[in-house]
DNA sequence: GGTGTGACGCAGG
DNA sequence: CCCTGCGCCACAC
């Protein structure tokens, strides 16, 4: 293992928690773990996301990683998570948990 | 021990 | 919308 086990058990937990059609970010979990910061939990997830619906952690601007764009939209597409016309995933209504009280300009 | 890199994030220009 | 720099942390060379 190249990261501690309780870490990437922590991370994968997470993931496995957030519910179809909606997503959370490599930062929302990083903070939430309150340890490393989003680039060891993009690690964690590139050596054992496989193993979790890994679609449904996305950026912090809602867009997600060439290569893995394509796989990930299908996913998306089947659960019906909201897209914005950029292509991105829409995170004023798909980020997960709720936490986005302040709805800015709309 | 310096340097580059990455499924990241944010501020600036 | 584009690109640049810096912070972040672990790893490879």
């Amino acid at each position: 293992m190249r990261h501690p086990e309780d870490y990437v058990e922590a991370v994968l937990s997470l993931v496995e928690q957030v519910p179809p059609g909606r997503v959370t970010t490599y930062g929302a979990i990083a903070a939430a773990l309150g340890r490393y910061g989003p680039r060891r939990v993009g690690a964690v997830m590139a050596e054992h996301g496989a193993a979790v619906p890994w679609w449904r952690v996305v950026r912090a601007d809602g867009t997600v990683p060439p290569g893995l764009a394509a796989r990930a939209r299908e996913h998306h597409l089947a659960e019906g998570t909201p897209y914005r016309s950029s292509g991105a995933v829409d995170l004023r209504i798909a980020r997960w948990p709720d936490l986005d009280p302040a709805p800015r300009g709309q």
